[in-house]
DNA sequence: TTGATAGGCAAGCCGTGACTTGCCTATGGT
DNA sequence: ACCATAGGCAAGTCACGGCTTGCCTATCAA
Protein backbone atom coordinates (compact mmCIF):
# COMPACT_ATOMS: atom_id res chain seq x y z
CA UNK A 1 0.00 0.00 0.00
CA UNK A 2 1.45 3.11 1.16
CA UNK A 3 4.98 1.28 2.06
CA UNK A 4 5.72 0.61 -1.45
CA UNK A 5 4.96 4.33 -2.73
CA UNK A 6 8.06 5.22 -1.20
CA UNK A 7 10.13 2.08 -2.17
CA UNK A 8 8.76 3.44 -5.86
CA UNK A 9 9.57 6.86 -5.38
CA UNK A 10 13.22 5.85 -4.24
CA UNK A 11 14.89 5.12 -7.79
CA UNK A 12 15.86 8.16 -9.36
CA UNK A 13 14.58 6.94 -12.64
CA UNK A 14 10.91 6.22 -11.63
CA UNK A 15 10.69 9.55 -10.29
CA UNK A 16 11.90 11.07 -14.41
CA UNK A 17 8.71 8.82 -15.51
CA UNK A 18 6.49 10.75 -12.84
CA UNK A 19 8.22 13.81 -14.34
CA UNK A 20 7.85 12.42 -17.95
CA UNK A 21 4.23 11.31 -17.30
CA UNK A 22 3.14 15.35 -15.55
CA UNK A 23 4.51 17.06 -18.62
CA UNK A 24 2.54 14.40 -20.56
CA UNK A 25 -0.12 12.01 -19.30
CA UNK A 26 -1.34 8.78 -21.11
CA UNK A 27 2.66 7.85 -22.72
CA UNK A 28 3.25 4.51 -23.95
CA UNK A 29 5.84 2.33 -22.90
CA UNK A 30 8.31 3.51 -25.96
CA UNK A 31 7.25 6.92 -25.85
CA UNK A 32 8.71 6.99 -22.16
CA UNK A 33 11.48 5.11 -23.71
CA UNK A 34 12.59 7.24 -26.12
CA UNK A 35 12.03 10.38 -24.28
CA UNK A 36 14.24 9.34 -21.17
CA UNK A 37 17.06 8.59 -23.74
CA UNK A 38 16.93 11.47 -25.72
CA UNK A 39 15.89 14.10 -23.42
CA UNK A 40 17.80 13.10 -20.04
CA UNK A 41 20.50 11.00 -21.97
CA UNK A 42 19.33 7.89 -19.97
CA UNK A 43 21.26 4.31 -21.34
CA UNK A 44 17.95 2.06 -20.11
CA UNK A 45 17.08 -0.79 -22.02
CA UNK A 46 13.11 -1.00 -22.61
CA UNK A 47 13.02 -3.82 -20.04
CA UNK A 48 14.23 -2.11 -17.16
CA UNK A 49 11.38 0.90 -18.28
CA UNK A 50 9.26 -1.60 -18.17
CA UNK A 51 10.00 -2.51 -14.74
CA UNK A 52 9.93 0.60 -13.48
CA UNK A 53 6.38 0.74 -14.65
CA UNK A 54 5.41 -2.35 -13.17
CA UNK A 55 6.60 -1.25 -9.82
CA UNK A 56 4.89 2.18 -9.78
CA UNK A 57 1.66 0.88 -10.91
CA UNK A 58 2.25 -1.73 -8.04
CA UNK A 59 2.47 1.24 -6.04
CA UNK A 60 -0.81 2.87 -7.49
CA UNK A 61 0.83 5.86 -8.40
CA UNK A 62 0.41 4.78 -12.42
CA UNK A 63 -2.38 3.72 -13.67
CA UNK A 64 -2.16 1.74 -17.54
CA UNK A 65 -4.92 1.24 -19.89
CA UNK A 66 -4.69 -0.92 -22.73
CA UNK A 67 -5.45 -0.46 -26.66
CA UNK A 68 -5.25 -2.83 -29.16
CA UNK A 69 -1.54 -2.87 -29.03
CA UNK A 70 -1.01 -0.12 -26.97
CA UNK A 71 -0.65 0.07 -23.64
CA UNK A 72 -0.81 3.68 -22.13
CA UNK A 73 0.43 4.81 -18.85
CA UNK A 74 -2.05 7.67 -16.77
CA UNK A 75 0.03 9.61 -13.51
CA UNK A 76 -2.13 9.52 -10.62
CA UNK A 77 -1.26 11.52 -7.66
CA UNK A 78 -3.68 10.52 -5.45
CA UNK A 79 -1.05 8.23 -3.35
CA UNK A 80 1.38 11.23 -3.25
CA UNK A 81 -0.99 13.94 -1.83
CA UNK A 82 -1.84 11.20 1.06
CA UNK A 83 2.18 10.83 2.01
CA UNK A 84 2.33 14.56 1.52
CA UNK A 85 -0.05 15.01 4.60
CA UNK A 86 1.99 12.13 6.73
CA UNK A 87 4.16 14.73 8.55
CA UNK A 88 2.66 17.38 7.55
CA UNK A 89 -1.00 17.52 8.76
CA UNK A 90 -0.65 19.98 11.07
CA UNK A 91 -0.62 23.18 8.47
CA UNK A 92 0.36 22.61 4.33
CA UNK A 93 2.85 24.57 3.08
CA UNK A 94 2.03 27.52 0.43
CA UNK A 95 2.04 26.21 -3.27
CA UNK A 96 5.28 27.78 -5.12
CA UNK A 97 5.21 30.82 -6.22
CA UNK B 1 19.99 17.19 -1.77
CA UNK B 2 16.39 16.30 -2.47
CA UNK B 3 18.00 13.24 -3.96
CA UNK B 4 18.71 11.90 -0.85
CA UNK B 5 15.56 13.09 0.56
CA UNK B 6 14.24 10.65 -1.08
CA UNK B 7 16.12 7.35 -0.40
CA UNK B 8 15.96 8.34 3.48
CA UNK B 9 12.28 8.09 2.96
CA UNK B 10 12.30 4.36 1.12
CA UNK B 11 13.34 2.50 4.24
CA UNK B 12 9.90 1.86 7.03
CA UNK B 13 12.27 1.88 9.94
CA UNK B 14 13.77 5.33 8.89
CA UNK B 15 9.74 6.55 8.54
CA UNK B 16 9.02 5.13 12.13
CA UNK B 17 11.72 7.29 13.13
CA UNK B 18 10.02 10.16 11.73
CA UNK B 19 7.30 9.48 13.09
CA UNK B 20 8.55 9.21 16.30
CA UNK B 21 9.91 12.39 16.22
CA UNK B 22 6.63 14.12 15.30
CA UNK B 23 5.13 12.82 18.59
CA UNK B 24 7.81 14.02 21.06
CA UNK B 25 10.86 15.72 19.77
CA UNK B 26 14.34 16.20 20.80
CA UNK B 27 14.69 12.69 21.44
CA UNK B 28 18.15 11.10 22.04
CA UNK B 29 19.70 8.08 20.58
CA UNK B 30 18.77 5.76 23.46
CA UNK B 31 15.27 7.31 23.94
CA UNK B 32 14.36 6.58 19.92
CA UNK B 33 16.30 3.22 20.59
CA UNK B 34 13.82 2.20 23.34
CA UNK B 35 10.48 3.54 21.89
CA UNK B 36 11.21 1.52 18.66
CA UNK B 37 11.87 -1.49 20.30
CA UNK B 38 8.82 -1.53 23.06
CA UNK B 39 5.90 0.35 21.24
CA UNK B 40 6.92 -1.10 17.68
CA UNK B 41 8.49 -4.24 18.65
CA UNK B 42 11.44 -3.71 16.21
CA UNK B 43 14.65 -5.74 17.43
CA UNK B 44 17.63 -3.29 16.09
CA UNK B 45 21.05 -2.66 17.75
CA UNK B 46 21.84 0.85 18.39
CA UNK B 47 24.38 1.18 15.70
CA UNK B 48 21.28 0.58 13.31
CA UNK B 49 19.03 4.04 14.99
CA UNK B 50 22.21 5.66 15.06
CA UNK B 51 22.81 4.87 11.25
CA UNK B 52 19.27 5.60 10.20
CA UNK B 53 19.52 8.67 11.77
CA UNK B 54 22.64 9.68 10.08
CA UNK B 55 20.73 9.07 7.01
CA UNK B 56 18.03 11.49 8.08
CA UNK B 57 20.10 13.80 9.37
CA UNK B 58 22.82 13.89 6.22
CA UNK B 59 19.12 14.40 3.88
CA UNK B 60 17.97 17.32 6.19
CA UNK B 61 14.95 15.77 7.77
CA UNK B 62 16.33 15.89 11.20
CA UNK B 63 18.89 18.32 12.90
CA UNK B 64 21.25 17.52 15.68
CA UNK B 65 21.65 19.73 18.57
CA UNK B 66 25.10 18.22 21.04
CA UNK B 67 24.73 19.17 24.69
CA UNK B 68 26.97 17.24 26.84
CA UNK B 69 26.96 13.55 26.48
CA UNK B 70 23.59 13.66 25.00
CA UNK B 71 22.68 14.53 21.25
CA UNK B 72 18.95 15.58 20.72
CA UNK B 73 17.26 15.03 17.45
CA UNK B 74 14.93 17.59 15.60
CA UNK B 75 12.39 16.74 13.11
CA UNK B 76 13.04 19.08 10.00
CA UNK B 77 9.70 19.32 7.65
CA UNK B 78 11.00 21.73 5.41
CA UNK B 79 12.36 18.80 2.59
CA UNK B 80 9.11 17.05 2.68
CA UNK B 81 7.42 20.11 1.64
CA UNK B 82 9.55 20.66 -0.93
CA UNK B 83 9.15 17.39 -2.55
CA UNK B 84 5.39 17.09 -1.73
CA UNK B 85 5.17 19.79 -4.29
CA UNK B 86 7.08 18.48 -7.45
CA UNK B 87 4.13 16.10 -8.62
CA UNK B 88 1.55 18.23 -6.88
CA UNK B 89 1.96 21.68 -7.62
CA UNK B 90 -0.98 22.18 -10.27
CA UNK B 91 -3.33 22.48 -7.40
CA UNK B 92 -3.07 21.75 -3.77
CA UNK B 93 -4.98 18.60 -2.73
CA UNK B 94 -7.76 19.67 0.00
CA UNK B 95 -6.60 18.39 3.55
CA UNK B 96 -8.14 14.77 5.02
CA UNK B 97 -11.30 14.50 6.52
C1' DT C 1 -0.02 -14.92 -44.35
C1' DT C 2 3.99 -12.74 -43.38
C1' DG C 3 6.72 -9.40 -41.25
C1' DA C 4 7.20 -5.56 -38.28
C1' DT C 5 5.78 -3.31 -34.10
C1' DA C 6 4.48 -3.12 -28.95
C1' DG C 7 4.98 -5.51 -25.01
C1' DG C 8 5.76 -9.60 -21.47
C1' DC C 9 8.34 -13.40 -18.90
C1' DA C 10 12.27 -15.47 -16.63
C1' DA C 11 16.80 -16.14 -15.24
C1' DG C 12 21.07 -14.16 -14.06
C1' DC C 13 24.75 -10.57 -12.72
C1' DC C 14 26.17 -7.16 -9.62
C1' DG C 15 26.24 -3.14 -6.73
C1' DT C 16 24.19 -0.96 -2.88
C1' DG C 17 22.12 -0.71 1.53
C1' DA C 18 20.71 -2.56 6.17
C1' DC C 19 22.40 -4.69 10.12
C1' DT C 20 25.74 -6.73 13.21
C1' DT C 21 29.99 -7.13 15.94
C1' DG C 22 33.90 -5.38 18.26
C1' DC C 23 36.38 -1.81 19.97
C1' DC C 24 37.22 3.14 20.96
C1' DT C 25 36.17 8.18 22.85
C1' DA C 26 33.98 11.38 25.95
C1' DT C 27 31.02 13.09 29.53
C1' DG C 28 29.00 12.80 34.17
C1' DG C 29 28.06 11.05 38.72
C1' DT C 30 29.81 9.39 43.37
C1' DA D 1 40.11 8.55 40.43
C1' DC D 2 36.85 5.26 38.82
C1' DC D 3 33.09 3.30 36.52
C1' DA D 4 28.84 3.60 34.09
C1' DT D 5 26.48 6.00 30.50
C1' DA D 6 25.89 8.13 25.68
C1' DG D 7 27.67 7.85 21.43
C1' DG D 8 31.09 7.03 17.31
C1' DC D 9 34.10 4.31 13.93
C1' DA D 10 35.24 0.51 10.93
C1' DA D 11 34.99 -3.75 8.86
C1' DG D 12 32.31 -7.55 7.49
C1' DT D 13 27.98 -10.28 6.24
C1' DC D 14 23.93 -10.78 3.56
C1' DA D 15 19.81 -9.97 1.06
C1' DC D 16 17.38 -7.06 -2.11
C1' DG D 17 16.88 -4.10 -6.13
C1' DG D 18 18.19 -2.42 -10.75
C1' DC D 19 19.58 -3.83 -15.15
C1' DT D 20 20.65 -6.93 -18.82
C1' DT D 21 19.96 -10.79 -22.01
C1' DG D 22 17.32 -14.03 -24.52
C1' DC D 23 13.21 -15.67 -25.97
C1' DC D 24 8.11 -15.60 -26.31
C1' DT D 25 3.14 -13.55 -27.29
C1' DA D 26 -0.08 -10.41 -29.53
C1' DT D 27 -1.69 -6.89 -32.62
C1' DC D 28 -1.72 -4.26 -37.05
C1' DA D 29 -0.33 -3.37 -41.99
C1' DA D 30 1.08 -4.95 -46.60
Amino acid sequence: MAEDVFKALADPTRRRILDELTERDGQTLFEICTRLVTKHGLGLSRQAISQHLAVLESAGLVRSRRQGRYKFHDLNTEPLERIANRWLRSDRPESTP
